[in-house]
DNA sequence: AACTACAGAATGAATGTTCATTCCGTAATG
DNA sequence: CATTACGGAATGAACATTCATTCTGTAGTT
């Protein structure tokens, strides 16, 4: 709609809008929302305290832009030219290696977004993306198993438990706890198919 | 050494102790640690808000308390009488039993733990129990390797998942995504089980 | 047994600190 | 020159912690 001449003002306040919530981002991630004072995001982002406030109304509706906005970039890489053709074996394969490269590119996001997950002070708008998120991992797990491919136990707990399976080694790539994350990544895959399909199929 | 007679002032003290605990446990674990105030404590549990202050030093030495309190009860759920010369099936079996056990008897112990896991202000103290907990879990994961059992991948990685996997169920059950738990927790020790042995091997 | 005096446990108002948010003088923009 | 954005000191609320005081169980006295 309007778009003519992006100003010199109107670049400089995206950046600034960009460098706030990236230095939120990481704050957030590493000490939670409550241990984050705001001023100690206007420090890292290298703005005035009170420059947060002309950006976002409050705490609250930062750490929700920062939770929105980390989502949506998890979203387009899982989703984004996705094949919904292939086999199930093959979307399973692209559902891991999208979720691995997000996990690679952008480990502070993930780790966000494992924290505050279901968190009080989310609103609708974040909760909503959410599900954005998990509807496509649930049609695909919901026609697995029609086709008898999954194995046929609830959804919720074999969704539950490979996305905590995933999260988990995820988890202990950040803490340094593997000594060939790319290798444990590779097999990790196997081992949640084999977590998914029916004992015996291969 | 001392023990003669448990006077009125000690048993006061202990209950008053634990109450103090209780209600900490209870509010960090909804709250976490930055998000519940001290006095939100001391009225939960009934006393003044000088009274925490004699039992424990500081915010910090409190979370502590409450942290090593309920991963004691959680390595006591592991591991008493815990029979280590039954078959690795079996072993697992246990390990799979106790731990549901303690989920469904401290279910806001076991949010907690998860929740103030690896958080900075965990002291020695903390985080030596912890090892505690892994240490068996480990041993178990390393001799079934070695008897070509479970699957020949790295352990750190297969006790993320698994650990993940599991917290995974109990979360979905706490936040009430599971129609039938009971159910859910028995197959997914199945469906853990064939995460951790060869595939093939039933 | 009834009474008194004492030690230390409990209390919550008071204290100093930290935080989220606001305000205003200054600088940049158009 | 008029407007708008900015930084960071200022503000007031909320917090963790302290402390002067009250309360209570216990031991000693008659």
């Amino acid at each position: 709609m309007d778009s003519p001449p992006p100003s010199v003002r109107a670049k400089n306040a995206e950046a600034k809008r960009d460098a706030i919530l990236q230095a939120a981002l990481r704050l957030f991630a590493e000490q939670g929302f409550h241990g984050t004072a705001v001023p100690e995001v206007s420090a890292a982002a290298g703005v005035g305290a009170g420059t947060i406030y002309r950006y976002f109304e409050n705490k609250e509706a930062l750490v929700n832009s920062v939770y929105c906005h980390a989502k949506r970039q998890m979203a387009a890489y899982l989703l984004d030219d996705f094949n919904y053709t292939a086999s199930r074996r093959d979307q399973f394969h692209q559902f891991w290696e999208r979720l691995t490269r997000f996990a690679q590119d952008h480990p502070v996001a993930f780790k966000f977004l494992e924290l505050q997950d279901h968190a009080p002070y989310l609103d609708e708008a974040s909760k909503k993306l959410e599900l954005s998120v998990l509807m496509p991992i649930w049609n695909f797990c919901e026609q697995a198993k029609a086709e008898g491919v999954s194995r046929n136990i609830p959804q919720e707990a074999l969704i539950a438990m490979m996305w905590g399976a995933f999260a988990g080694v995820i988890k202990a790539q950040h803490l340094g706890y593997l000594k060939d994350p790319q290798a444990a990544l590779r097999e990790a895959e196997n081992v949640c198919w084999d977590m998914f399909c029916r004992p015996g199929a291969s």
